[in-house]
Order: C-alpha cells, then sequence, then structure tokens
DNA sequence: AACGTACCCTGCCGGC
DNA sequence: TGCCGGCAGGGTACGT
C-alpha cells in the first residue's frame, strides 16, 4: 500500500520508539526474510526515509533495509501473522506483509549506498527536481511511478498530483513545458506534504481528489473523473480539468 | 539505453 | 453459501 507519505508517517512513529534501542534477539518466520545474529547487540542509531525506502542505521556499520511494497507495515502490537520480529530494549517491531512482497534484509553500508544511488531525488529530502522528466518519452503519469527520475511518488499520488497541476496523465513526459514541470514539483509536494499531515489515521481519513473516483464528479469542475489504464496501472484524472 | 510485458504472492470484493 | 475472476497504493527480470 504505501507511497512515501505513508512511509513517513510509519517512520515518524518508529523512529522515537526505537532509536538509541538495542537489540536483544531477532526473529523471521519466513525464510526469504534473512536475520543474522550479527544484528544482536547493536544500537539502533536512526531510522530515516528515502523514497519508498526505510532505512535503520545500526552500530557498527550495519543497516536495516526496509521496502514495505504493497502491503508491508511495521507495528508495536504483535499482529496475529508476522514475517518478522526485531526484539529490542525498548520493545517488538513486527513485520507484517500479507502479500509478502515486501523486503528486509541487513545491508553493508556499499550496499545501502548502491540501492539508494539508483533512486532519483525525493521530493522531500532532496527538493522536487523534476529534470529527469525531460529525457523520457514515456507518459507523464508512468515516468511519475520510475523511482530512478523521482524517489517516492507511486500510483495514488502520481494521479493526484497531475490532477493538482492540470496536467493531463497522457501528455509525452518530455513534451512537459518548463513552466508545467516546475507546476508538478509544487503539486507533488504539496500532495505529499498534505497527506503526512493526516498523521496515522491517513487510512481512516483520507479524501483523494481523483484516486478510486470513477464515475464520480471532479471536486474542482465537476466532471466526471475517468479511469484509464497505463502500464496495467489504474490511472485517474479529470478529463476537464486536464487537458 | 529505453521501453513494454510478465511475474512475484496473497487477500478481498463483487457477481453468479 | 461457495466459487471465481479481477483487482490491489510495489519493484524486478527479461525480451525487443
Amino acid at each position: 500500500m504505501p507511497e512515501l507519505p505513508e512511509v513517513q508517517i510509519l517512520v515518524n512513529q518508529l523512529a522515537p520508539r526505537l532509536e538509541r534501542a538495542r537489540i536483544r534477539a531477532v526473529e523471521s518466520r519466513d525464510p526469504m526474510i534473512k536475520l543474522g545474529r550479527q544484528l544482536v547487540g547493536r544500537r539502533i542509531q536512526r531510522v530515516r526515509r528515502q523514497g519508498k525506502n526505510i532505512v535503520v542505521d545500526l552500530s557498527g556499520g550495519l543497516h536495516l533495509l526496509v521496502h514495505l511494497r504493497m502491503t508491508g507495515w511495521i507495528e508495536f502490537e504483535r499482529p496475529k501473522r508476522y514475517r518478522a520480529a526485531i526484539h529490542t530494549t525498548r520493545g517488538t517491531a513486527y513485520f507484517e506483509d500479507a502479500r509478502r512482497l515486501g523486503t528486509m534484509q541487513v545491508v553493508t553500508p556499499e550496499q545501502l549506498g548502491r540501492t539508494l544511488k539508483k533512486l532519483g531525488p525525493d521530493p522531500l529530502v532532496d527538493g522536487c527536481d523534476l529534470s529527469g522528466l525531460h529525457t523520457t518519452s514515456r507518459p507523464i503519469k508512468v515516468a511519475l511511478l520510475d523511482q530512478q527520475l523521482v524517489a517516492g511518488v507511486g500510483n495514488i499520488y502520481a494521479s493526484e498530483s497531475l490532477w493538482r497541476a492540470r496536467i493531463n496523465p497522457r501528455r509525452r513526459s518530455d513534451n512537459l513545458k518548463s513552466a508545467e514541470l516546475g507546476a508538478l514539483g509544487r503539486a507533488i509536494v504539496a500532495s505529499l506534504r498534505r497527506a503526512i499531515g493526516y498523521g496515522p489515521r491517513i487510512f481512516e481519513v483520507q479524501q483523494f481528489a481523483v484516486y478510486g473516483r470513477k464515475g464520480k464528479p471532479c471536486r474542482r469542475c465537476g466532471a466526471m473523473v475517468r479511469r484509464v489504464v497505463q502500464a496495467q496501472r489504474s490511472t485517474y484524472f479529470c478529463p476537464e480539468c486536464q487537458r
């Protein structure tokens, strides 16, 4: 499920509870997740986010790299099923992930660097530099999902940001004018910040402008929201305000 | 290099 | 009620 805002909200919850904690034990209930005993005894120094990745910095030069993919989440309440657990001096963090597409791995600083280096700028960490979008002929909506061009935007916020910037999702990315890319950058930052502002209740209270609203009236002009498929994923937009 | 497609795995929902 | 297809907010591997 999670895109940048949801990952940020999760990191905001994890950081105050895990930072400075010491790992007492690790537990994997899924052979795909390998957590060695080398983790035991290390101090959690920082929990941070880059794009949709969660990075846990450990003492002694090692990191835990987590990607939630579609259904991953981390919580302190023990769920019925979980793929792995980190037991610390300040409580246990459970990694639950119904579809098991998520990843949790121990990486060296070099491996972490290689992974993060592939990511484009994170709109909230590095500023929203969208110059990479000039380099591809793919539709702008599809390009926004490419983490090498912009890191953290996913299927929901791609649609939401394009609506906010009044840009048609089927436009060729490299045909957008600089002014349009500027507007899109501001729209992305605004959409992400707004979502983060909901906090942990985001899944209950968040209202989308167009996402998932096929056939319903556009909140700006009242025209009927359309759904199309691009690169095998749903795109929602208003045909009236997004030319 | 850059693009499209298939695929990974499971749960849920609507229709029959 | 039970089964089945379609769908899901992610990324990767592979072929062209």
